[in-house]
RNA sequence: GGUUCCUUGGUCAAGCGGUUAAGACGCCGCCCUCUCACGGCGGAAACAGGGGUUCGAUUCCCCUAGGAACUGCCA
């Protein structure tokens, strides 16, 4: 297989991952390992100023945590390293291939100062300003830049652009897309401190590292064109080129850092599953062939087609995405799952209940972790609440009839040993049967007296069980006395 | 402003010339039920507009409109 697929995912340390970056590795990862091939980690750290301390760790716990393992990268050389652009700038690499475009013309080396630069700039229309250099150094002489640089004139190389002809290159989804050159600015390609920029760094890499399919968010679609004259430039075969949709919030914009949208590691904080999130970015610009939604990561890699991604920009649904979690929540082993909600029982739960129990009631009622809370705080202490609680239309209920109902049961219950939700079920269900009245006539007012709630995670038997014999008898004396009655 | 891309229900989306235009989330209703939830059943809700091409356009082409991205010595 020498035709084995190589991606990249390649971020900038800057921070945490947000949800459009994970997403790009996340199918990078997939396309690579539908077709059995190699995903690597490439640390793009070539601008020191947004250089943030750490945040190549972030990088790799949220890959690990994702399970989107690398084959090679910084901490796992696969040959083609090294895999962090600035221990890459010390081969001296990028300068190298810099200067074989400066011979072949493809390329000069520019001299311009930041006023200079500044009077090219123009603004078009309220404070949208653009610039396109105007090729002022191109004009120099050999001899007029060779004593320039022994001089020591801080200078940038450019990409020569001509500005006549049209340049075309080709994306898998997007099919092929030809611009004027007369609108291709000059980019920079090696900076004044010496470093490249992401544009000429990320094509050398690309190139020298055997990427076979360049997979980007398409916010680079506009400067593919640009990309595409360097690989032609340097007589490179080009890769294949997916860029990906964007992932938009509400208001269509761009989900970035920037805008404070949530990151990866954030919904973790706020109780999301990893595999729900991922299963979910999955489908956010991708379908599968079957009208299917929950995968897990195996079954991606195995259904994963590229050729299905969408062209159109999907907005990142945070409804939905919790619809997702609470369906992974419910299809989990109750021993994992109390595992993981235990903290969030612990939280509120000081006294000493059957946890476990608690769990499972609570399991196919949350959509992520932290509603547990709202659910069973009543076990901890009975909240204040309104007698006029124990009205329900539907159960026949009033004030009066549960009166009257809770006097009749307290002794019966009062009298009972075994605490079970059988036997207590049982119990309830002869009074029941004996007054010839609807279950919820019974149960809706020791249900409420019991918890003091609207609605709890379990009937009123139940709860009776977990809470136990005497905090159950205590909590109906609080809602007979509550509804008038003496005990 | 320029360039490029995008346009099926509120959202994710199937569709790839002929369909009653799937499905999912959300919403509404019913059933189940010791409340709520789960589960089951049902409902409202879409091809941006205009021209072509064609026997026939959601599907192909063009225009218009709307949206987005880019337009940094950031990636």
């Amino acid at each position: 297989m020498s035709e084995t697929i190589r991606t990249r995912y390649a971020p900038s340390p800057t921070g945490r991952m947000h949800v459009g970056n994970l997403r790009s590795a996340l199918y990078e990862f997939l396309i690579a390992k539908h077709e059995g091939g190699a995903f690597l980690l490439r640390i793009e750290d070539t601008d020191q100023e947004r250089y943030v301390e750490g945040a190549v760790d972030i990088i790799y716990r949220t890959l690990e945590t994702a399970g989107l393992l690398h084959d090679e990268g910084p901490d796992k050389d696969g040959g083609f390293g090294p895999y962090v652009q600035s221990e890459r700038m010390k081969t001296g690499i990028y300068m190298e291939y810099a200067k074989k475009l400066v011979e072949k013309g493809e390329a000069y080396y520019c001299f311009c100062d930041k006023e200079r630069l500044e009077s090219l700039r123009t603004e078009v229309v309220e404070g949208k300003e653009i610039m396109l250099y105007d090729k002022h150094c191109l004009g120099l002489s050999r001899a007029e830049v060779e004593e320039k640089l022994a001089a020591g004139v801080p200078f940038v190389i450019r990409q020569n652009i001509p500005n006549e002809g049209t340049t075309t290159f080709h994306d898998e989804l997007y099919g092929d897309i030809t611009v004027e050159n007369a609108e291709l600015d000059d980019m920079i390609l090696i900076k004044s401190d010496g470093y490249p920029t992401y544009n000429f760094a990320n094509v050398v890499d690309d190139h020298t590292m055997n990427i076979t399919h360049v997979v980007r968010g398409n916010e680079y679609l506009s400067s593919a064109p640009k990309y595409q004259r360097l690989y032609d430039a340097f007589g490179w075969e080009s890769p294949v080129y997916i860029h990906l949709p964007l992932i938009t919030d509400e208001t269509h914009k761009k989900l970035s850092k920037r805008s404070g949208h949530s990151s990866f590691e954030d919904l973790l904080e706020q109780g999301f599953l990893p595999e729900a999130v991922v299963n979910y970015i999955a489908l956010l610009g991708w379908s599968p062939e079957e009208n299917r939604e929950i995968f897990t990561l195996d079954e991606l890699i195995e259904q994963f087609d590229y050729r299905r991604i969408s062209k159109s920009p999907a907005v990142f649904d945070y409804t939905k995405l919790k619809w997702m979690n609470g369906e992974y929540l419910k299809a989990m082993d109750p021993e994992r799952f109390f595992e993981l909600a235990e903290p969030y029982l612990r939280a509120v739960i000081h006294r000493d209940l059957d946890l476990k129990k608690i769990a499972a009631m609570v399991q196919t009622r949350i959509e992520i972790f932290p509603d547990i809370a709202e659910h069973i705080d009543f076990f901890e202490a009975l909240p204040e609440y309104d007698a006029a609680m124990y009205t329900h239309k539907k159960m026949k209920t009033t004030a009066e009839t549960s009166l009257a109902v809770l006097c009749d049961v307290l002794p019966l219950l009062e009298a009972q040993e075994d605490y079970s939700n059988d036997a207590l079920y049982a119990l309830l269900g002869g009074y029941v049967a004996e007054k010839g009245v609807k279950n919820g006539y019974v149960m809706w007012p020791l249900r409420t007296a019991v918890s003091g709630k609207q609605m709890t995670p379990g009937g009123a038997t139940e709860l009776m069980e977990l809470l136990g014999k005497d905090e159950s008898i205590a909590r109906i004396k609080a809602g007979i006395a509550k509804l008038g009655g003496n005990v």
